[in-house]
DNA sequence: GATTTTACCGAAAACGTTTTCGATTTCGTA
DNA sequence: TACGAAATCGAAAACGTTTTCGGTAAAATC
């Protein structure tokens, strides 16, 4: 009933304790004859160390912990299954936790992960976020900590993030390219880096283009939903006639204005055209399928992983770790919700 | 730099490490003086307990595992958001890890929460699963184990599903009673519970209205995605003329095959009337939005939480638990991919 | 045969907590 | 004053592992 321990097997052995821990974990003072002998008798009584007792003593758990805003989330759980598979290659369990949006509910779950001791820390912030000292508290401490996503440029640790600047800008030029004249943008909220970013590459490619920048045609949005997508061209319909091109802050409320424009028997993408960001896979399922920026999520949590497990063995030799910002590389996807650039 | 320890406590205050536990703890064996001493230091140093020496001397970790056979779904990511919430509310913490619908990689996934010593274990089978060793192991341990959505009705243990056949009853009634007459099923694959229920329980509201049931009109398909929606449509129409209705195992399938629908000019749901299965949301998204069967991800997550639980208390109480299989209501959504019923 | 080297083993401390149980002090009451 | 009860405390064991360090026996060297 009880579980086999070490004890156990020194015992009907009539060796001790140590000899058999050794044995088990190929030291080498331990003879071939006696390694032989434990190995074997392990094995039959299924032996597992307690991991328990190895925390403590080793004072790590092969365990790290990931907050993230929203679990129910076709990004965020491609990041997760990224992490995870990542992880487990390198015997590492990660414990999830969501933070729902939240800023008081990300300090909460960050404490409850460092009051479990975990190795290291992987997370993407929640939007309403701008006060960092709870991550930087954990980066005083000396535990590992990797942002992805949604980062704060501030805050001095390791990230992996894409080009969100420069996927929004070429979103926008293929917008241009295709024979836009007049863009809008669908923008999320205002706080998160991401979508900061997102506007200024939209803002940014007008401008070079010697094109209008018109306050009034950035739409700013809350809740990233289909409805919010609906809502928005409806909205365009009635307040901008003249727009002829949509850069959409995510593919969900892209589909969303899409579904409105088709019931409208609006026609995409001659009178309007649509870029989305993500790649989500229904924006390839959709009629007429949907332009958008390349996203990799998934390719983003192993990348997250990677890193953090490059810390935590810097961590264990003693080493110190500079800080990386790792970019990963978006592409647009060239669907039919953008005319043919020639 | 090092956390501070109940040592480091019971030393400035010239007190036992015993007299700090109990204080901290709320024994009634401490005056009123030293534990508010005690509680008052503590709180300035910041002291945590090293979760890792609790673990040990307690044998439990606050801890479950869930294996589910993918995360990158949103009916599974749903019912993950729903057990994380739960647990934490009662101070546990999950550890995720994913089957890939691999029976071997279950079985690998199982073994490394049972080596890391999760106090209870939450899984949803992986498609292949057809041998339950690795399970009825852990339950004769004593270790918790409860299964949802994917279950294996011949294992002893608690369970948190839906019925299935019921629902797919209830969707093929409706197809009928809305007017069809010739009723196609599309079917998920040969082995889960719950594609064999779905397919009964559509065989069997055949059967009782009299209507004749085509072995042929079902179709099996292995990979639930968008795709294959499609590719089901295009058969249809080639193989099968006069069929004016389909269950369809899944929304998403469901979706792909309204899409292809509506690209070939057929006319839902006057010509071929869809039901899907899940409430994805998307299926109220689209055009015809889609009448589907509602299927609780969150709540399904949240009471599968409750029950671990509740058999986590009992375990400690040295009570035994019997088995108990809670049933989640479900629901037809009516939309526009069905006819009106009078 | 004496000495050094090598191979092998085990005692013991340590990680930080919880909890039992016995010891001491304080208090109330006769 | 004396005695029992109540209040308060602490020593010590225990959880199971890892690792250091010293010790003994066997093998190798001269």
């Amino acid at each position: 009933m009880k579980p086999v321990t070490l004890k156990d097997i020194a015992e009907t052995l009539g060796i001790s304790i140590t000899t058999v821990s050794k044995a088990l974990k190929g030291y080498p003072d331990v003879s071939k004859k006696t390694r032989a002998l434990v190995k074997e008798l392990a094995q039959t009584l299924n032996y597992k160390p307690n991991a328990f007792a190895v925390n403590l003593r080793t004072e790590e758990s092969k365990t790290i912990g990931l907050i993230i805003p929203e679990i129910v989330h076709h990004f965020f759980s491609s990041v997760i299954k990224g992490i995870v598979s990542q992880a487990e290659k390198k015997g590492y369990l990660v414990i999830i936790l969501q933070s729902n949006e939240s800023f008081e509910l990300e300090k909460k779950q960050l404490d409850l992960l460092m009051n479990k001791r975990v190795d290291g820390i992987l997370i993407s912030l929640a939007n309403g976020t701008a006060d960092f000292k709870h991550i930087t508290d954990i980066i005083a401490q000396g535990k590992p900590i990797v942002m992805f996503d949604k980062i704060a440029k501030i805050v001095k640790c390791s990230k992996v993030i894409i080009d969100d600047r420069k996927a929004a800008y070429t979103a926008t030029q293929h917008l241009i390219d295709t024979g836009c004249k007049r863009i809008a943008h669908f923008r999320g909220p205002l706080l998160p880096q991401n979508s900061i970013d997102r506007f200024l590459g939209y803002k940014k490619a007008l401008v070079d283009n010697n094109m209008e920048y018109d306050p009034s045609l950035v739409y700013i949005f809350d809740d990233m939903t289909f409805e919010v997508g609906e809502e928005f061209a409806r909205k365009i319909l009635a307040e901008h006639t003249n727009v002829d091109g949509i850069f959409v802050n995510t593919d969900l409320v892209a589909i969303g204005a899409i579904t409105e424009f088709n019931r409208q028997g609006v026609k995409i993408p001659e009178e309007i055209s649509i870029v989305g960001f993500s790649n989500w896979f229904m924006s390839s399922a959709i009629t007429p399928s949907l332009t958008t920026i390349n996203q990799p999520g998934f390719e983003m949590g192993k990348k997250a992983f990677k890193q953090l497990y490059k810390e935590l063995k810097a961590k264990k030799n003693k080493k110190s770790v500079v800080p990386k910002i790792l970019e990963l590389e978006t592409s647009l996807v060239k669907r039919n919700s953008t005319r043919n650039s020639e």
